[in-house]
DNA sequence: ATAGGTTCTTTAGAAAGTCTTAACGAACAT
DNA sequence: ATGTTCGTTAAGACTTTCTAAAGAACCTAT
């Protein structure tokens, strides 16, 4: 459970974000800043955050539309609003966007910092989602050392190889179309490029799963892949 | 899982109380109002609430004292703080002590909705692990793997059969007509080509009934088709 | 800079799987 | 009895996926 927790702000106002950043920094958290909308709901879909704070005046997309977007793709990674409207109205759009908290500027540091604990702290008693080490079957994956075993033997991986088995050992169990993994590993959401990552899921079979068993990675034709343990037919 | 959410309000103003319990009642949720801290205390220890509204200053116990308390034996419940001291030090021990949110006086009701909504709904998702799977009879279909199963048995579908039987499944009991199915299931609504849906609901049966009791599709001539269990007339 | 190695992307043909159509017989409703 | 609706089948069109191999981009050390 090592790492310090990573947080973005997205806010356009060059001195606040700074300010809130270097508060955020010197608590231990690392931070990243986006300045307008669009970079931000970018960063925010495809890395791994534990806590998005975004305002709500931006150039590009406005922080409504970023939360939007951002609640389909990922339901559980907290997101707090900071705003100069407070009213109610503004409020309750906020929620129902799918923030979890909205706090009206100006506020105090301190208020904040209480606020992103709330949420840091309970995200991390109920995810597993920030373990280090991934598991299934046989197989382990260090997502801070990058190492990758298979019954105790190492396997080398590429870098686009290792956030491609990341990625699907954590949505394990679970289809995931080549859609997503494209929209979360691959910048340029080419439509046409989706065989890359066939390619690639050639690659993984060929390292994990081509001489053992069970055999993890299982094609769902035209819906997408699914890491598994059982063997079904 | 269905059963309202049970909420526990911690609140000597009675007044205050009665209109936030009334209030939740009306949007579904069942209340239960504790005029004192030691009361208050009590009841959230001993029932299971699913959050918990709390005034700072109360009789018996205070606020600060039946947070810090709750929070020891229990570490997961929400708690919202409500109060009328809005300093930026009180809510900072509000949050030390445990709360998750902490609301001033006087506020809209809209908003404590919208709060509570944020809790009520993070905690429903981590309870809910299995929650995307869809059961009839002994058939189930669980939409995140897109495993399909009758009498613990694996069976493969295809991407239109398995959307074609999430659509009955979610419809089960009532008759959904070709022009239903259609309408959701296919892009061109071609009047012509209702004989697709026709098609894939002999694949399904195959697929799904053919070597198994009960059967589960049925045809409505001239209506439609229905999931259900029993065949009546 | 540049050579050499590694990683990433594209291409393309084969294989596998999926979808649609059409035709005919069976079941149904009146 | 008769027309309508539905079930079933099979064939071909179409799409998706796999795989190998070649070309691009990226590093890194000289």
């Amino acid at each position: 459970m090592s790492g310090s927790k990573k947080i973005l702000i997205v806010e356009d106002d060059l001195r606040i974000a700074q300010n809130i950043s270097k508060g955020l920094q010197e608590k231990g958290f690392e931070t990243e800043i986006a300045f307008d909308g669009k970079i931000g709901l970018k960063l925010a879909l495809h890395n791994d955050f534990d806590l998005i704070l975004l305002d709500l005046n931006l150039p590009g997309l406005n922080g409504y539309e970023v939360c939007s977007e951002v609640r389909k793709k990922k339901p559980s990674i907290p997101i707090i609003m900071l705003t100069a409207l407070g009213e109610t109205e503004d409020k309750i759009e906020g929620f129902e966007k799918g923030a979890d908290d909205y706090l009206v500027k100006p506020f105090d540091f301190r208020e904040l910092l209480a606020r992103i604990n709330v949420f840091i702290k309970r995200n991390h008693k109920s995810d597993n989602d920030h373990f280090d080490t991934l598991k299934i079957a046989n197989l382990e994956l260090d997502s801070e050392s990058k190492i990758v075993m298979r019954d105790g033997q190492n396997i080398e991986l590429t870098p686009k190889e290792f956030s491609l088995l990341e990625y699907l050992i954590k949505n394990k169990g679970r289809v995931v179309s080549k859609a997503d993994i494209a929209e979360n590993l691959w910048e340029q959401n080419n439509q046409q490029s989706l065989n890359v990552i066939e390619v690639y899921i050639n690659f993984l079979r060929k390292k994990i799963d081509k001489d053992f068993t069970p055999k993890l990675i299982h094609t769902k034709t035209g819906m997408g892949y699914i890491l598994k343990e059982e063997i079904e037919k």
